[in-house]
DNA sequence: CGTGAAAGGGTTCACTC
DNA sequence: GAGTGAACCCTTTCACG
């Protein structure tokens, strides 16, 4: 799909404030609500927009570590990573996976409440995983940029 | 600040659905709009709630490649993890980095349209980076799990 | 894509328990 | 803290130009 500037002026208010409201979008990119309406559709149903979420703060929660953790399975077979990964899709502690290329098959990014909690993670869930050879954790001292996007250029919109 | 099963109910509620009405929020962790609205507040003041984003597709916008990038420093010097920290945070590119203990010193998540973009930033932004000795790129070939938040455990909602 | 109007909901009080 | 009721404002969604 494409995008005009217009549209990207949508997605890029809309990644700002979720909750902004048609009426107000419309006027943030010149557009009438109705006009507005109908891109914003398309966006969704597109794929575009995948979603609105409240940002919770992890740490409010109590999930202060994060745990960048590093995974090695035995073999690269279909059916190995596929087992792999729909036991990991069931941790909830796992925020983010990858599939990688390189020395290592899979990346992750782990919130634990503290170094109890992620000890028990690792033991009860990413030990447990099938087909792990290897596990490697590295603990984020602190967090320097964390957004979900990448940033839309402010001069287009 | 202490969370109850009702507070938790909406935040749960919020992160699966951020454009959610009060009204809707209200009838849904069983409250009235007025008393639901009252601990909203409370959660968006006490910075429990960070905000409210739409969920861009990075492919849709171009951005297909993701890549996890680990950099070392000359030194962990305050002033040399600060300046690197200020360099860093201008590259629109870079959507996760975290200071980190062990082996290297840095991990990022960098999103690129393809691999000639991807050079580019390396070279641009990347290498271009003050004090940097040592840059390992790995790319995903696969995205498996993606999401915001530790999820909520539907049990207390 | 814009306009306009109708219809429906949502938010936010003050007040009460 | 939570519920009720009502006023007011706003939003969405048409059909049409």
């Amino acid at each position: 799909m494409e995008h005009d500037s217009i549209d990207l002026a949508i997605l890029s208010a809309l990644q700002a404030d979720g909750r902004m409201s048609n009426a107000a979008l419309a006027e943030r990119v010149g557009l009438s609500p109705s006009a507005c309406s109908r891109r914003l559709d398309n966006l969704e149903k597109s794929g575009t927009i995948r979603g609105y979420h409240a940002r919770v703060s992890n740490r409010a929660l109590g999930y202060s570590l994060t745990v960048i953790v590093h995974i090695s399975l035995s073999g690269q077979f279909q059916k190995t990573l596929r087992e792999f990964e729909e036991a990991i899709k069931r941790c909830p502690n796992v925020l983010v996976c990858y599939l990688m290329s390189g020395e290592y098959d899979y990346v992750l990014r782990v919130a634990a409440k503290d170094l109890a909690d992620y000890e028990r993670i690792h033991r009860d869930w990413l030990s447990a995983l099938p087909h792990v050879v290897k596990i490697n954790s590295s603990f984020a001292l602190r967090e320097i940029i964390d957004r979900p996007n990448v940033g839309i250029d402010p001069a287009i919109v």
